[in-house]
DNA sequence: AAGTGGTCTAGACCACCTG
DNA sequence: AGGTGGTCTAGACCACTTA
């Protein structure tokens, strides 16, 4: 095709005037967003996508280019682009940014406390985008570190999209978490904002995460959103940092 | 030109067989390190670049998207590409992640402590780079939103770098401390890591922080880098997180 | 009107992976 | 050998800025 507003003809009501690759690339998503490629899977071809949506190759592979940066889809030279996932990586723990003092990654084993269903108390309704009272899940869990435990994650989930996950699942369930959430309920985290403040822990987090009561804690709470900037968890993590940090890079 | 390869004769050594896009990248980069051009100044436009290394503008602009997404160079449509810059930018602090409570970003006031010609202590000195005894710069100093203390600051600046640096010059600038930077030293810098930990305030800490002894505190440990992976700040910072938090985003 | 970055195309060739 | 993503080119046109 010679001229790209072809997009722009009566036939497609007013598909906005942005760019090409920038139209591509909302449709891809929207693909992705609907399921019809599951997360580690294949999707079409550069050259499959560009006869498909009749434009050049190139603007196919520049809409892709961006899905890749945003972390939906993953590039493997001579292979193909795939759906990205948190299953089936090696990596256990995508979002979590602590690391040992020495800064060598050591894997955490879990430890479940507890899995309830609730009625969302307002603050966690809010940051859910739910009504307050409706149907959510709290877990709770520790992580430990050569038997020490370092993180108490307190875990909000809404009732809506998780149903029927209860602790015998979580228990059972080897991998990432946000794996289990992909195979089991269809909800990819895609992107996190996190909050983090000091604070002194109290008498009952003073006892799971064996430190005095009143010692200086990593508050990380994280809200977490799958598709469209929808909120899907929220997580209130309290981190002992006396063998550990949080690592951060800025630029 | 219709082979690539032409950059690969016997006129040019060995220039490694890495893409085209990514040799022209290293060649601008280096030409920004050497301060060919100023902050704030436009580099060449795409044009004139292609036609100086010889290769089409594709490709020139593929370095320099690249140079655009690691913060090195900004461009402005219709206008130009620009060197980055700390200084004339209204972001106060570039580096900065903490935010008020309600959300609402507000400019705080910088309050100079001290100002000290030291000898490196040997964990400076090895974050650094130099050797242990070689000379430093001590500055302390406290942020204060709405006249609270926020942040107190204790920020090491390699001695050799930043000859000349006196209480009085940092008194008498005004905005940002790393425009200064720029702009008096032609340190610029480009990336950074943080470790982030909680700890308890000690007695001196909690009276500049006004804050009970043994308060959580945020300890942010800031090692910046200039062009080469080369450290040149190391900051601790410790932050007040009752009305203000660390914000970060994962994806 | 002229110059800049931004988009889009069509086609070539390369590097990598698989059958 | 054939398919995939990765690089490179040459040229067209668009959108924005400045004079």
């Amino acid at each position: 095709m010679a001229d790209a507003s072809v997009h722009d003809t009566p036939t497609e009501p007013a598909p906005s005037f942005s760019p090409l690759y920038q139209q591509i690339k909302a449709l891809i998503t929207r693909e992705l967003q609907a399921g019809v490629w599951k997360p580690g899977e294949a999707i079409p071809s550069e050259l499959e996508l560009a006869a498909r949506f009749k434009v050049s190759q190139g603007t196919v592979r520049k809409a892709i280019d961006e899905l890749a940066a945003d972390n939906l889809v993953v590039r493997r030279q001579g292979k193909g682009t795939f759906v990205a996932t948190h299953a089936e990586q090696h990596i256990q723990y995508r979002f979590l940014r602590l690391m040992p003092d020495d800064g060598v990654a050591r894997s955490m084993e879990r430890r479940l406390i507890d899995c309830r269903r609730l009625r969302a108390p307002a603050d966690v309704a809010r940051a859910l985008a739910v009504k307050t009272g409706d149907a959510v899940i709290q877990l709770r869990r520790l992580l430990l570190s050569e038997g020490r435990p370092v993180v108490l994650d307190e875990i909000w989930l809404p009732g809506a999209l998780f149903k029927g996950l209860t602790a015998e699942r979580l228990a059972d369930y080897k991998g990432p978490m946000y794996g289990m959430f992909e195979v089991e309920f269809g909800v990819r985290m895609i992107r996190a904002e996190e909050k983090i403040r000091a604070l002194a822990a109290d008498a009952s987090v003073a006892e799971w995460l064996n430190v005095a009561p009143g010692a200086p804690l990593l508050s990380v709470e994280r809200l977490s959103f799958t598709y469209g900037d929808r909120p899907v968890e929220l997580r209130r993590g309290l981190y002992q940092t006396e063998q550990h940090f949080y690592r951060n890079e800025l630029s």
